[in-house]
DNA sequence: CTCTCCCT
């Protein structure tokens, strides 16, 4: 041992002031060295030891100086804020919105020196939040936006090496576990909206739980509002709770329920008011309050479950004609113009008449009164029919209040909910989270890709049913990503690479194979973004025929890649303002069209990297559309005689009105959309032709074979082939060579049909020869009058079964083996009599039996029929007309010896009673008599 | 004859 033993455990405990990036690293370089030292090497280790340290140094001397807003309600609490993360690994911080909770959490990190080893980390659920936090953030600190504080979302990264905050959107924190599977970069994470619980979330948090044990360094902030607090705690064994309170005003709930009045005695005064009626009503009442108040009018926010309702309500209230009142309609789906309405100033009382998006993503400025309908669209994915659902349902006590916290942002507000208080309290406490509703595939492929053992083992906050887990891994293993016993396949491996939908990366690595590539990344990247296609509600007919230039009348898919083309075509032959001016003049949305190419860049950059090959020509239908099958083997459907269509597992579903191909029903078609929504609707679609389906389907399709029969033309047993995908038929009856299917039961059939019944061509000799001794044993039969000489079918069979190997079934593989094996056994396959022979025929003998007649010199062929009532039946013998007066009928009447005693034993049997009671026994008379007779005599 | 919202 040398001295450097001693230094290098002192190295060792100096690692502590490295980069926590960097730590794992030299770590393991150092007890490397430890086991062979190496004089040089260890310069270099301390060169890089250094770099590592100083940047820690430097970020620490980074530090702004760090003020508060001592108004924010989160001030009186950060002490104790400070005190419980040195004391605790993991923190719940609750807190409703401006108690300033998401902006100062980070300064008071930077404070207690986080972010000096690694990144304080803040996750939001949204792009825009995370982009607007940071940017607030780094003004409060006085830094500029993209330095000491920044931000990563999709497609943008303003963060660098100096940077001690990053907020981001979860995805991107979860995507970045594929790449630092212990989260080193970071010494901190906030995980901000916790409450909203998103896939994102709850996979986030299962995964941190399992980190924090292999991360003793790491803190943990979980930030939500006042809901389920509890659950988050435990989660993380009891980590503590700070609660802050919010800064809002008070707001008043009203309870207006739409049910009928009813009199003293229950009798119905007044019918049921609709929505729309009542929104019109309450209207009215904060009209008469605002009066009686003495205020002026304040705006109004209403929320409504969907699109259509909202169209409804607006044509209803402009109809009302309301004095000084502007109607604002507010959804995701709105063009980024329209929604900005919003925040324009404006006269009088202004009513917003908006979905789910203005409870959370979207914050309507001044608002004094909330209407609640109570309802929502919420998706829910049924893994029992394997379709996702958006009914309209009835939201949670959280969601109502959250609701209801939309106003009173600025001064007291009002909340009138259209339901009754006991409906409100009857209704869930929380909304089910995203995790308990969604198709899990894209979960476990995650999951699989980053070994994180077991998915039911999985710490999930709240874990899914085991049979939503089976489900997920179902789609993955039609997507060819799993295998039989759930294992991530190479392939699965590709797929979890691409940030897609697994459906749709499955296509683009399909499409690589297929030569549609190019095709494939304008379709897949086109279903990650918002249809960039604009269809304003009262310009729906010119948007409709702006759009229908690049329409494909077979294929959505097609359409699209229309839509990218002609659209790159302006892109490069136009400048800015002229193209913007060509978009709105097309009813395309400029800004979503750039996320698209956004879009199309990553995947395709993702592609390059992972070596899949772009095609030089342009695909031709079948080639981009089997591409985007594969990804949709369990979307395909039929079309029935009604007009809709059959679906996998006899689901029947109807083409969205908004797909390009509606008129034209193809016969099969495939869908990247099924939602259940007034009817299970399809809503991407493409004809496809049925017979693709078969050859990319081979690991899901089912085979049916049924009447398996013997054709000797073909030398083979065929049957008839039914293909069956998810019980839909692809293929209904097609002839197929049944051998190597069943081989045991054509080999039963090639023997019976072909050896024993002789349907074969062949030329093998034991064929003949058999048949020739079958003849032989045939006459003896009908000699004999009895069909018990001859051994029966089976006997045959056996004889057969017993010396043809279990391979042979068919004429030609029988052919081979004979022409080989009987050069060395001549006998093989041929029959002897004894194994044919059912008893011993000792009375049929050639003098009994004669094959002539000698009458005189005549010499005539007899021959024998064994047939009862059949004209030939008995003996026959032929006469050629002429010599017929020279026959003796005496001599005719004897015949030959064989047939004389059965023939007069009919003929006493057949005598009047009276005389034939002197000859019983009658054959014991007959053959007593007979043999006193000379024959012929 | 028309579907809530968000994310890699």
């Amino acid at each position: 041992m040398t001295d450097e033993s001693p230094s290098i455990d002192k190295l060792l405990k100096n690692l502590d002031h490295a980069m926590l990036a960097d730590r794992h690293r030299l770590r393991r370089q150092l007890l490397e060295l430890r086991k062979k030292p190496d004089e040089a090497k260890l310069a270099q280790w301390v060169a890089r030891m250094q770099a590592s340290c100083e940047q820690v140094l430097a970020r620490r001397a980074s530090l702004p100086v760090i003020r508060y807003d001592d108004s924010l309600p989160i001030a009186a609490k950060r002490d104790e804020i400070k005190k419980a993360l040195e004391k605790h690994q993991v923190l719940i911080i609750a807190g409703e919105t401006g108690s300033g909770k998401t902006t100062q959490l980070p300064k008071i990190c930077l404070e207690i020196g986080r972010g000096q080893h690694g990144l304080i980390g803040h996750t939001q659920p949204r792009r825009i939040a995370a982009r607007s936090v940071a940017s607030r953030v780094a003004e409060e600190l006085g830094t500029p936006l993209g330095a000491l504080v920044g931000y990563q979302v999709r497609f943008e990264d303003q963060s660098d090496s100096n940077t001690l905050i990053k907020l981001m959107t979860d995805g991107i924190l979860l995507a970045e576990t594929q790449n630092d599977r212990y989260l080193e970069r970071y010494d901190t994470i906030i995980v901000d909206e916790a409450h909203e619980r998103s896939l994102n979330i709850d996979f986030l948090l299962g995964y941190l739980k399992t980190l924090l044990p292999r991360r003793p360094d790491l803190k943990v902030i979980i930030t939500s509002a006042t809901i389920d607090l509890e659950r988050f705690s435990k989660h993380f064994d009891d980590a503590p709770i700070v609660e802050v309170s919010g800064r809002t005003f008070p707001v008043d709930t009203w309870y207006r329920p739409l049910t009928l009045e009813q009199d003293e005695e229950g009798n119905r005064v007044e019918d049921d008011l609709t929505v729309d009626q009542a929104i019109l009503a309450t209207l009215d009442e904060i009209a008469a309050y605002e009066r009686s108040e003495g205020r002026s009018p304040g705006d109004v926010l209403v929320f409504l479950p969907g699109e259509r309702e909202i169209r409804d309500a607006a044509e209803m209230l402009r109809k009302a004609q309301l004095k000084h009142t502007e109607i604002l309609p507010l959804y995701a789906r709105l063009s980024p113009a329209e929604q900005q309405r919003i925040f324009q100033s404006h006269p009088g009382r202004r009513v917003v008449l908006a979905t789910n998006v203005a409870e959370t993503s979207l914050t309507v400025p001044g608002i004094r009164y909330v209407i609640d309908s109570g309802t929502a669209r919420i998706s829910r994915y049924s893994y029992r029919a394997k379709v996702q659902r958006l009914p309209i349902e009835a939201v949670s006590q959280a969601s109502a209040n959250q609701r209801k916290g939309r106003c009173g942002r600025v001064e007291p507000g009002i909340c009138i909910r259209l339901y009754s208080e006991e409906d409100f309290l009857g209704r869930p406490e929380f909304t089910d989270p995203e995790i308990l509703r969604t198709n899990l595939a894209a979960v476990i492929l995650q999951m699989l890709h980053l070994r994180l053992g077991e998915v039911t083992e999985f710490p999930f906050i709240e874990p899914p049913d085991g049979k939503a887990i089976s489900d997920g891994y179902n789609l993955l293993q039609e997507l060819s990503a799993v295998d039989r016993n759930s294992q991530l396949t190479p392939l699965g491996r590709q797929l979890a690479r691409l940030p897609v939908d697994p459906r749709m990366g499955r296509m683009l690595l399909e499409a690589a194979k297929l030569g549609s590539l190019q095709e494939v990344l304008i379709v897949a990247s086109a279903m990650s973004i918002q249809d960039p296609r604009e269809r304003p509600p009262e310009r729906q007919q010119a948007a409709d025929q702006a759009h229908a230039q690049w329409k494909d009348p077979d294929s959505d898919f097609a359409g699209l890649v229309n839509l990218w083309r002609g659209f790159e075509e302006q892109r490069q032959a136009l400048t800015a303002n002229p193209l913007r001016n060509w978009c709105r003049k097309n009813f395309l949305n400029y800004l979503r069209l750039r996320e698209w190419r956004d879009s199309h860049r990553q995947l395709s950059l993702i592609c390059r990297d992972m070596q899949l090959s772009l095609n030089k020509e342009p695909a031709d239908y079948p080639k981009l559309h089997k591409a985007v099958l594969v990804g949709l083997l369990s979307q395909i459907g039929q079309k029935t005689e009604e007009g809709d269509y059959l679906g996998a597992r006899q689901r029947r579903f109807w083409i969205h009105p908004s797909s390009g191909i509606g008129k034209k029903r193809p016969q099969w078609l495939m869908t990247a959309e099924l939602v259940e929504t007034t009817k299970l609707y399809a809503r991407m679609v493409a004809k496809i032709d049925a017979d693709w389906i078969e050859p990319l389907a081979g690991h899901l399709i089912k085979k049916n074979h049924f009447e398996p029969h013997w054709e000797k033309k073909r030398g083979q047993v065929v049957a008839f082939e039914q293909i069956t995908l998810f019980g839909l038929i692809v293929v209904g009856r097609r002839p197929v060579h049944y051998g190597p299917v069943d081989p045991v039961v054509s080999r039963e059939l090639f023997i019976r049909e072909a050896l024993v019944r002789g349907e074969i061509q062949s030329k093998a000799k034991c064929l003949t020869a058999n048949k020739q001794l079958l003849e032989q044993l045939d006459e003896l039969e009908a000699k004999a009058r009895r069909r018990d000489i001859l051994a029966d079918e089976e006997t045959l069979y056996a004889f057969y079964d017993a010396r043809l190997p279990a391979e042979i079934h068919q004429t030609a593989t029988f052919d081979s083996w004979y022409r080989i094996n009987s050069q060395k056994d001549p006998q093989l396959l041929i029959m002897r009599e004894e194994d044919v022979l059912a008893r011993e025929a000792s009375e049929v003998t050639a003098q009994h039996y004669p094959d002539t007649l000698h009458i005189g010199d005549l010499e005539l062929a007899l021959s024998y029929h064994f047939e009862p009532n059949h004209p030939r039946d008995g003996v026959t013998l032929r006469v050629p007309a002429p010599l017929l007066p020279m026959l003796p009928p005496e001599r005719l009447e004897w015949l030959v010896p064989g047939v004389i005693e059965a023939k007069c034993i009919a003929l006493v049997r057949n005598l009047p009673k009276a005389l034939r009671k002197n000859f019983v026994p009658v054959p014991d008379f007959v053959k007593a008599a007979l043999q006193r007779m000379t024959f012929a005599e």
